[in-house]
DNA sequence: GAGAGGAATGTTATAATGTTTCAAATTCGC
DNA sequence: GCGAATTTGAAACATTATAACATTCCTCTC
């Protein structure tokens, strides 16, 4: 709950890491879910910097560690993640990214850098109501809401045309 | 652009259809664009029904028309189709659907309903006003949005636990 | 209306992403 | 320890998307 909300800004990423894994492993405790080894680990690499990563990417990381592990342990190990709100699957990139609001009820809104790859995942209650808004005034009824903008970070729209 | 805004409501379909295309050809012409015969049949065939469909899918009914065409035959006439607004992509189905607003400036809002399957494309300024905000806020310049929200369409949600 | 140049399509192969299935191992509650 | 449930392993397969290169078609100019 505690991680810099600028993934862009210079940071101690590591610091990034170690919250971003306490928190899952409180979070897992709290609602006796099982955080094995596998899961962590592959919780770990989600979260080696701010830029979504592609099962297959964790496939080949894994595969460094020495672990001979197949697509579906990923996904398991992913699905898992992201039942209990500890990573996001970011669907225009096929990829996943560490949840930076984990453990707090939220819908989060990302903001997918072009140029650097970071992203930025908001809470942004505006957006939501104005969703909900939306929806209610045809009648849907919203379960899950992906709001996915891809652009230009403050660092990168500086130097766009280089 | 004149076409129906419900699409889990009745309504006759093959108009929708027609609109959509003669809607296409103005579009193209008025651009120079060549709405070819392939690209043209994909357009219709994505037009069948309100519920997107996968380029596969596509494949398989001109395939039915006897047009032997490959995987890139489709996504190359879906890339087209997708440059000037005829269709959209849905990310979090890896499907495409007809654009209900094409030839108007304008950011969709996906409903998608999980019963039915079928898609309300919707024009939201406040949410895309919401979205701006939020990212101007943290200095973030959006270039493309996607908003796709999973939930229960009017007719679905009273029928949700059968 | 011949021919050059560009746009569109055909064709083959392959890459990237994700799932099914069943067996083996581990963990949990008793 | 023992049975049940959860988790992981392993192999095969399904789905979605692209690369690369050849060919055809269209348009524009002369």
């Amino acid at each position: 709950m505690s991680v810099s909300a600028l993934p862009y800004r210079q940071h101690n990423h590591d610091a990034c890491i170690a919250d971003a894994l306490a928190d899952a492993r409180a979070i897992c405790q709290r609602q006796n879910a099982r955080l094995t080894a596998t899961r962590e680990r592959v919780l770990e690499l989600i979260w080696q910097s701010h830029r979504p990563l592609g099962a297959y990417d964790v496939l080949a990381m894994l595969a460094q560690d020495g672990h001979n592990a197949a697509p579906p342990t990923v996904y398991r190990a992913l699905d898992f993640l992201q039942q209990y709100g500890l990573v996001h699957r970011i669907a225009s990139l096929n990829a996943f990214i560490g949840c930076t609001h984990a453990g707090t009820r939220h819908q989060g809104m990302f903001l997918i850098c072009q140029q650097c790859g970071n992203v930025l995942e908001l809470s942004a209650p505006d957006v939501s109501d104005a969703i909900e808004g939306a929806a209610a005034d045809v009648h849907f009824r919203p379960d899950s809401v992906a709001v996915e903008v891809s652009g230009y970070c403050p660092r990168c729209v500086d130097h766009k045309d280089e």
